[in-house]
DNA sequence: CCAATAGTGTCTTTGAGACAATATGAC
DNA sequence: GTCATATTGTCTCAAAGACACTATTGG
C-alpha cells in the first residue's frame, strides 16, 4: 500500500462517551452542553481528546482516555466501560479531521445520582427522543448505536447487573430491563430466568430485605461472581 | 475537558484487515509479509494508512480506507466488511503513535481463490495457530478478536452465507460452520435449522444440482433476501 | 379486611441435542 | 449390488411465552 505522507498525515483522535443509567424506570443518557464553537450551546456526548504524546511517551491508551473523560464529566472514577464503535467520516467535524472512538459506560443508579447537577451537564431520557435530532456533530448516530448495543447485550447473557446497585431486588432488575427495551416483560417469566441464575450460582442471596412501599418486602440479591463478558 | 494541544496533538490512523475465507474446510486468514521496518519480513495483517487530508478535503472515510486496503491487498473490489475494534495502545507501534481501526472481511471461496499468490501475501490457517505468536505489532491480538467475532456472529442469525458462493449446498454451508468453529456439528440438526430458514423464505431453491464426488447430487440453494445485520 | 407488591406453579410450544433409517446417483 | 453422500424422521430435554394463584406486609 502506497504511503503518501502528504495524503496520510495525522488526525486528531477523541473519545466520546455514551453514558447510561436507569433512573425512575427510564433509560437515561448523559449529555453535556458545548461551551465552544462549533455547535456552541448544543447538547453533545461528553468526551475529549486522546493524549497522543505526553512527557516523551506515546501518551495514554484509548480506554484510559475514555476513563479520564468519564471522571472529568461525572467525577466518577470507575465504571463498566466498553468500546462501542469508531466514527471517522470525513467532514464530521468542520475544519479538523477527528477520529472518535465511542465508548459505552454503564452506571448503577446510586452512583449516577451522586453526579452534581449543572446547567451544562444533565441526564436525558433516551427513550423519548427529545434532543436526539439536535445533538452536535454525528452524536445522534453514536447515541443510537449505543442504545442498540445496550439492548442486544441485555438480550444475551447479562441481565443488566451493571445498571443496578451492588445489592438489588428482582423488581429493580426487571425495571432496568423494561426501561432499556421500552416495553414490559412478564414478571413471572422474568423471575424464572432469574431463578436459573440463582441455581447456577451466578446470583447469591444478600442479607436483609428491601421495603419501599407499604407492601411485602422483597429479598435482596447480589452478583455471585464476575459476569461472562459478552462481545 | 481541558484540551492541551501540546499533549493531545495528532496521531496516525490506519486500518487493519482481518480477511477470512474457508478453503478446504479450513478457516483461513489473509496475511501479508512486511517489506519495511519495523518487523520487516514478519507476517502481518494487511492494511494501510487512512487518508486524513486529500486534495483540500478531509480525506477518506474509515470504511473507504478499509475497502481501498482490501483492493490493494487482494484485487477484490467489493466484499462484506464490518468494523471489528479499534486498537490504540500507547507503544503498540514503536516510534509513532498509531490508532488502528480493525475490520473483518468475509470472502466466499470462489472469489478468494482468484487472488493471486505471491511470496509476500498468502492464506494461513486460523485454526492451527501456526504464525499467531509471531505476527507483527499487536496483530495476533487483533486476529484473535476477529475469530471470536466471527464465531459469535455465526451462532446468532447468520449462517455463514457471506463465506459461501452465491449458490451453495447444505453441506458446503455446514463445512463453513465447522471450519469456523473448529468442531463438527450433527448434520441432521444443522439441516433442520436450515429447513427452518427455507420455510421462512430466507433461503430459496436454486436451479440445478451440485455433484462433486461419485455419489448422490445435492440440491442447490441461494439466499432469498438480504440477511438481518447482527451487531 | 383491604390494598399492594412479592413470590410460586402450570400448560404449551419451540428449538436444540442425540441418534437411526432411507433415498439417490456413480461405478 | 456397492459405495458414498443426501435427505428425512424420532425421542428427549431445556427454555420461552402465556396465564392464575398464594404469601406477606402496612394500613
Amino acid at each position: 500500500m502506497s504511503l503518501n505522507t502528504q495524503d496520510i498525515a495525522a488526525a486528531t483522535v477523541a473519545v466520546e462517551l455514551v453514558t447510561f443509567c436507569v433512573l425512575d424506570a427510564d433509560l437515561k443518557v448523559r449529555l453535556h452542553r458545548r461551551d465552544e464553537q462549533p455547535f456552541e450551546g448544543t447538547w453533545a456526548l461528553p468526551g475529549g481528546g486522546v493524549r497522543i504524546s505526553h512527557q516523551g511517551t506515546q501518551g495514554e491508551n484509548l480506554e484510559d482516555a475514555a476513563r479520564r473523560a468519564l471522571t472529568e464529566s461525572t467525577g466518577i472514577e470507575s465504571a463498566h466501560i466498553e468500546q462501542l464503535y469508531t466514527f471517522g467520516r470525513a467532514g464530521r467535524v468542520p475544519g479538523t479531521r477527528v477520529i472518535s472512538v465511542a465508548w459505552c459506560v454503564l452506571l448503577p443508579p446510586d452512583r449516577a445520582q451522586i453526579i452534581s447537577k449543572s446547567e451544562s451537564s444533565a441526564w436525558f431520557s433516551a427513550s423519548e427522543d427529545v434532543p436526539w435530532m439536535r445533538l452536535a456533530f454525528d452524536h445522534a448516530e453514536i447515541l443510537q448505536m449505543g442504545v442498540e448495543r445496550l439492548q442486544s447485550k441485555l438480550n444475551m447473557a447479562g441481565l443488566a447487573f451493571e445498571l443496578v446497585p451492588e445489592t438489588f431486588t428482582v423488581a429493580e432488575l426487571r425495571d432496568v430491563h423494561e426501561a432499556v427495551h421500552g416495553k414490559s416483560h412478564d414478571h413471572r417469566n422474568f423471575r424464572r430466568r432469574f431463578q436459573r441464575m440463582v441455581a447456577d450460582g451466578l446470583v447469591l442471596e444478600a442479607p436483609g430485605r428491601r421495603h419501599l412501599g407499604k407492601s411485602r418486602p422483597a429479598k435482596v440479591w447480589r452478583l455471585g461472581c464476575r459476569l461472562p463478558v459478552i462481545t
